[in-house]
DNA sequence: ATAACATATTAGTGTATTCTAATATGATTA
DNA sequence: TAATCATATTAGAATACACTAATATGTTAT
């Protein structure tokens, strides 16, 4: 595997880095939501929003159609949620064995 | 969805945006190396090396053994391999889609 | 055409990351 | 116990990120 892909795999992850953005590619797992719809289903500014949707759309992670005064946002591969969860389980299957851990001493 | 577990998700995710990183998880996927291994193989400074198995070890991605002089580490969850398979794919498959829409213009 | 709504962009500030160089700690061998 | 090999830690400079505020652009309805 190349330098370069290596690269281009850690600015695809990187959009992942971000607690915001994870919140919105959940909302996003199984359907398609504008704008205003991310902004009312969290508690940030609609251009942070805008910022953070433009991030993922430049990596290729989300896509986007107008339809009239909105635009709506979706994900892109179906692979995303995927990783998305098995990162999830993984980061469950670590807390529990902390907890173990600390509960054994 | 908690807030902090998204944050907790995001500094997982972090691990995997720096494609320095990236190269030793898939150096270590199959086997655990020693730090010295993981000089040799890369191109990098052993204070580096070091720097970015502490920080994936803090995250419960990598875990370790010492034997001797040695310190080996390996991958703590093969679902985290899964996951950095699942991201590979899904920017093939964005590169390719972008490849194909080039070439139609 | 203008007003109102929806979305995108820009500038700027505070914070976090990454690397190198130097040094410290840990383990083994002579 | 020195000397040596292996690994970890620290400090500091350069760069990248995330947010707010202000503003611009795009779309529909009056």
């Amino acid at each position: 595997m190349s330098k370069r892909l290596f690269e281009l795999h850690a600015e695809m992850c990187k959009v992942f880095s971000n607690p915001v953005r994870l919140e919105m590619l959940n909302i996003l797992r199984d359907k398609q939501w504008s704008v205003t719809d991310l902004v009312s289903k969290t508690d940030l500014s609609q251009a942070n929003v805008s910022q953070h949707l433009s991030i993922m759309k430049a990596k290729g992670i989300v896509l986007s159609t107008r339809k009239g005064k909105h635009v709506y946002y979706r994900i892109a591969n179906p692979k995303i949620i995927k990783a998305f969860d098995l990162i999830k389980e993984a980061l469950a299957e670590t807390l529990n064995k902390q907890r173990y851990c600390k509960a054994r001493g």
